[in-house]
DNA sequence: CCTCCACTGGAAACCTAGGCTC
DNA sequence: GAGCCTAGGTTTCCAGTGGAGG
């Protein structure tokens, strides 16, 4: 329905398609090949494959940053595992904890794919780790449980599901269960029992960020692919690949950039993804994040942002929980402290949004120094969005 | 060199809400 | 369905502080 629309749209217009496959430059797309990972595929493929002989592999941890291609290596080989092996008790389970939240609903998920159903609700953690281990033992599953973002598990849950799972193996034979944690975090490591990381990272993997030359390679072979013929530039590739190369080599955010630029080539009904547009994909991108920011905010720090908006020249903390007194009282909400305001000024410096540097001013004090970084249009329009600031955002200065 | 402002930021108690448990 | 637990947000309390003005 949406293409009749869109080819009414492209005619009306009087411009052309320059998408071939745009579903090759989304996030969640798997290439049949993947570059410059010859080496991390190998000792995948290596680890794993003592499960064509039905006997249980290592343990598997994968390290590196995000957009660094372990989820994509990961499936990509145990795809392959599954094609190669002919044992239809092999299993594969693949979770990220991040997405599913909790513990319970990642435990869910897993046991899912087992063929497990589990209540939505009601059961202890307990119980669905047994009920998951006597799935394996008695029907001998050779299970191979892959766990994205393990560390976001790790740091918001804990590791004792983990400790359960490597110990339970001697119990469940004939079946076995394998684990492949996948980790953006580095030092993730410290975190768990010393017990646990000994059985987890029976072997691990390293992944280096990509360099910039590597993008663009990346990227040209993406964008033969998912363009049509002619439909971009050499340049407009390599300065996607600069791009997202000073961002720590970051493969996933400069396929987005890529994609991006020709969906804005597209609108604007040019021939070609030329430099321009991947310039304007990238302020559309900050633009996008800025405002998904402010939009995912809670309801207390919109309020707070909006109070620091009111002073054109900066403020100090003092001046801002004033201002931010009376627009909670207009508005009806609840007032914090100024106790936490501060470490909400402090969060959203975190996040980029102000800047609240601590600065001495003798002897009128220590405070806060803060100025907002975002533009104040982009502000009020956002929030305007939400009913109950709309009245608040009107008269700003009052 | 000392004072003393206007906070900062750590620590612990308190308060929900949501999810789990029985 | 009532009760329990936990995590995250918030309040309360307070010791600490960089440096302009004396």
């Amino acid at each position: 329905m949406s293409d009749i629309v869109d080819s009414i749209f492209r005619r009306a217009k009087g411009s052309k398609a320059l998408f071939a496959k745009r579903n090759v430059l989304m996030p969640e797309y798997v290439p049949d090949h993947l570059p410059f990972r010859d080496q991390q595929i190998q000792t995948v493929a290596q680890v794993l494959a003592p499960t064509l002989h039905g006997s249980k592999p290592s343990n598997l941890l994968l390290y590196g940053k995000t957009g660094t291609g372990k989820t994509a290596v990961a499936k990509y080989v145990l795809s392959k595992l599954e094609s190669e092996s002919n044992d239809p008790t092999l299993t594969v389970a693949y979770v990220n904890t991040r997405i599913a939240g909790t513990e319970y609903r990642s435990l869910a998920e897993f046991a899912q794919s087992l063929g497990v159903p589990i209540p939505f609700t009601g059961l202890s953690i307990g119980e669905v780790v047994s009920r998951i281990l006597r799935e394996i033992q008695t029907k001998g599953k050779k299970t191979i449980f892959v766990v994205d973002e393990i560390d976001y598990l790790v740091k918001e849950h804990g590791d004792d599901v983990l400790y359960e799972f490597t110990r339970a193996n001697e119990r469940i034979s004939p079946g076995f269960l394998n684990i492949i944690g996948i980790s953006n975090d580095l030092k993730f490591k410290e975190d768990l029992d010393p017990r646990v990381l000994s059985s987890l990272g029976e072997e691990e993997i390293v992944f280096p960020p990509y360099t910039v030359e590597e993008l663009r390679e990346i990227l040209h072979q993406r964008a033969m692919v998912a363009f049509k013929e002619a439909a971009f530039s050499q340049s407009a590739i390599n300065l996607c690949a600069a791009m997202a190369g000073t961002e720590h080599g970051d493969a996933r955010r400069a396929v987005d950039l890529l994609r991006i630029a020709g969906e804005v080539a597209e609108r604007e009904g040019l021939n070609a993804v030329d430099d321009e547009c991947v310039k304007r994909a990238s302020a559309k991108m900050e633009h996008d994040r800025i405002e998904e920011a402010l939009r995912s905010l809670p309801l207390q720090n919109k309020i707070i942002l909006l109070a620091v908006s009111r002073f054109e020249n900066g403020a100090n903390t003092g001046e801002v929980y004033l201002s931010y007194n009376a627009i909670s009282k207009k508005m009806g909400t609840e007032v914090l402290t100024q106790r936490r305001v501060s470490g909400i000024l402090a969060e959203l410096d975190m996040l980029g949004l102000l800047e609240a540097a601590v600065v001495s001013k003798g002897r009128r004090g220590r405070t806060k120094r803060i100025r907002l970084l975002i533009s104040k249009e982009t502000l009020t329009k956002t929030l305007t969005e939400e009913a109950t600031f709309a009245p608040m955002t009107q008269e700003a200065t009052a």
